[in-house]
DNA sequence: ACAGGAATGTACATACATGTACATTTGATG
DNA sequence: CATCAAATGTACATGTATGTACATTCCTGT
């Protein structure tokens, strides 16, 4: 079986540093993930950071793998999730917006900030938009939005979330979720029942 | 009077410095504006930078202050402009979008991406997100929304916008202008005149 | 044409990062 | 408890950046 850091005897190992990387990213940006600081931040000698990784590019691969993982698989996947209708269709996304587990905002800002300055990096990330949002297009199309509305409807979901993230705003979840009737009514343009919005926060383990 | 860089005799200036660091601010992030590389750029030795500006820090607060004043300013002028309709209203935001002139976005970006790693920085990027959104949100006021829904409105508006700033994408204007009725139809829940759009395209110097 | 400030360049001290070679310590296993 | 690989640490060579002191060159105005 596969060890991880915790039960392994060994101060270091691969998870830890990549742990200690993913944080210093997501807190200060890719030019703060560093070695030397990473190796004072878990109490390590820099150069046996060597011994898990080839050198720092090695390390910062393996930060966009996690990112490439994680989040646009399961955007996707809440998109084309079972709905009747449009509102219920477009609460299944918004799933993605309240549980970090679905879809990790932060991570996908840094990565973002990261591309400014790494070409095959920005692609990726636009392989990964253009993906996001045909799904996202497709969702429409399959509740009767013919294709240029789809195609906006798409990008207004998808947009407004990433300009989000890049707002970097701390709120409490309370204050989000007021507005999603509106923004559930504004991107569909109908409405949603209660019943929908029950489901949907019944889902998150909000009393109501 | 005073002299800009290009008729000077001389072939440093605070204003060449300046412009080479927002040229790579924008294409590469803060981290690759440094001294060295610049010279470099600008054919100059490294040290004549000290002349023109005390350390690094300066110049970086000269680009803060650069873009401090140029987008703001715009987004709210144009939200408060007269408009007859809220659809008249939401066209004359989206000139910011379609005039670089009135609205910076790859610095837009630039300075988000920078304020991972800034707490000022942050700090000073939410309270212009705050005046954009609170002159957006007065906007649909103005026309008859009622407060949460102005509100989230006002939001759609702008965090699509950075949204897509956030995405990078290189577009044709062209592909962009053909969403434009889709999203005033979104953004204000009806769809604008013809005239409205005419009125639009000529302003941006659209044959039609 | 020359004085004097504006601008540039040279040289030096320093800081911080990377990566390699090699020695040392540590922990699991027989 | 001895062994050996896993993990850590020390020392060194190198690269790239910063900022200061000081000398030099260049433009402008008289």
């Amino acid at each position: 079986m596969e060890q991880t850091s915790s039960d392994s005897g060994w101060r270091g190992s691969q998870d830890a540093w990549l742990a200690a990387a993913y944080e210093v990213l997501l807190e200060a940006g890719v030019d703060a993930v560093r070695i030397l600081p990473l190796a004072k931040k878990l109490g390590l000698s820099r150069t046996s950071f060597y011994w898990f990784f080839k050198d720092r590019e090695e390390l910062l691969d393996a930060l966009v793998s996690r990112w490439r993982e994680k989040n646009t698989g399961n955007l996707i996947k809440q998109s084309e999730a079972y709905a009747e209708t449009i509102a219920e269709a477009m609460l299944n996304v918004f799933d993605c917006w309240f549980d970090s587990e679905l879809f990790d905002a932060k991570f996908e800002f840094a990565i973002r900030s990261w591309a400014i300055q790494s070409p095959e990096l920005l692609a990726e990330v636009q392989r990964a938009d253009r993906r996001r949002l045909d799904a996202l297009t497709r969702m429409f199309g399959r509740f009767g939005q013919d294709e240029p509305h789809a195609d906006v409807r798409a990008r207004t979901v998808y947009l407004v979330q990433i300009g989000y993230i890049s707002m970097q705003t701390e709120e409490e979840v309370s204050a989000r979720r007021k507005r999603i009737p509106a923004y559930v009514e504004i991107f569909t343009g109908k409405a949603p029942e209660q019943r929908e919005l029950d489901r949907f926060f019944a889902r998150h383990g909000h009393a109501g």
